[in-house]
DNA sequence: ATATATTGTGGGTAGTTGTGGGTAAAAATC
DNA sequence: GATTTTTACCCACAACTACCCACAATATAT
C-alpha cells in the first residue's frame, strides 16, 4: 500500500440502484484506515451534492461540537445544521453504503452519479447538477484563486 | 458495537399516538451505553422543542449545576427554565417514551414529529415549528455562524 | 488468449422496527 | 368504598431494512 490513508482522489461514475444504495469505489475502500471499521459518515455537502467522511475525521467534528455550549442560540442553530443530516453507514459486503431519502432528495440524484474523491472526504454528485455548479463557478474571481495561491503550493 | 456512544445525528420523521408516546429511533437507543440502563431525561428545549438526554449524560449537567453560583441571573433562568419540566422515562418494549403533557404543549407537538439527533442530546419538534424557527435563523449573525464553521467543519 | 479473481449491480428473504390498540394494575376522584 | 381515569405492560401487524446470494462486467494473472 502506498497511497496515504483516508485520503481520497479521483473521479467515478456509480449507479444508485432503486433501493438508494450505492457503491463506495474500492480504491476509496481500500484506503480507509482500519479504525474507521469500514463505517463511513454521509451527510449533506455544502453544495447539492453528499459529502462522505470516513468515521474518523467526523468524529473529531462530533468532538468540536460537543465543546458548544447550547446555551448560546447560534451555537444551538449551527450544531442542528451540521448534525441534522449525517448519519453513520457502514458498507456492505459488496461494498455499498446505504443513501438516505433525505439526501438522496437533496443532492437531486438519480441513477448515474459521479464520485468525487475530495482529499479528506468524498462528494456523491448527480453529473447534471455538477456540470451546472461547475459552469457557475468558470466566472469565480480570479482573486480568490490569487489569495488561495499563498496559502496553498500545488 | 462501533459507533459513538451517547452520541445521536440524523433527523427521523416519527409520530406521537393518541397516548403522548413517541418512538425514540432504534439507531439511538443502540447509541446508548448500558449504564443508562434504558433511560432518557426529558425536559424543556430552550427552542420550542423537548430535549432528550441519556440519563447519565443529564447527571452530569446536574452537577454542573450545582456547581453554578445563584448570584447570576442567567444561572437562575436556565436552572429554573430547564430542570423544572425534566422528568426521567425509560422506553418500553417498542422503544417508545411517554411524553409529558407539559412539554407536549410546551413545543407544540401535534401527530408527526421531527426527531433531530444533536450530539450529545436529541430534540423532538413540530416540523412546522422547526421552519418557523429555520427561517428566523436565516437572519443570525452571520459573521459568528462562519466562524464557527471554519473552526469545525473539515 | 484463456483462466481466475475482483468489482459493480440487481434482487429475495428473514428479521427488525414503527404504530396502533387492548387489558390489567394503579391512581385519582367522588 | 365505589367509580372513573390514568398509567404500565402486552400483543399484533404492516412496512421497512439488513443481510445474503447470484450474476455480469471488469481487471489481473497465467
Amino acid at each position: 500500500m502506498t497511497t496515504n490513508l483516508n485520503t481520497f482522489t479521483g473521479e467515478y461514475s456509480y449507479t444508485v440502484d432503486n433501493k438508494g444504495r450505492i457503491n463506495i469505489p474500492a480504491k476509496f475502500r481500500k484506503a480507509l484506515s482500519a479504525d474507521n471499521e469500514e463505517m463511513f459518515v454521509i451527510t449533506k455537502g455544502m453544495d447539492p451534492c453528499i459529502w462522505v467522511y470516513p468515521a474518523i475525521i467526523w468524529k473529531n467534528i462530533e468532538n468540536n461540537l460537543k465543546s458548544l455550549s447550547s446555551l448560546s442560540a447560534i451555537n444551538r442553530t449551527f450544531i442542528r445544521n451540521t448534525v441534522r443530516y449525517a448519519s453513520t453507514t457502514t458498507y456492505d459486503k459488496q461494498g455499498r453504503i446505504q443513501l438516505t431519502s433525505n439526501l438522496i432528495d437533496y443532492s437531486h440524484l438519480k441513477k448515474k452519479t459521479l464520485i468525487i474523491g475530495m482529499v479528506n472526504k468524498i462528494e456523491i454528485w448527480n453529473p447534471e447538477k455538477l456540470k451546472e455548479i461547475d459552469k457557475k463557478n468558470m466566472k469565480i474571481d480570479n482573486n480568490a484563486y490569487d489569495e488561495l495561491a499563498e496559502k496553498i503550493i500545488i
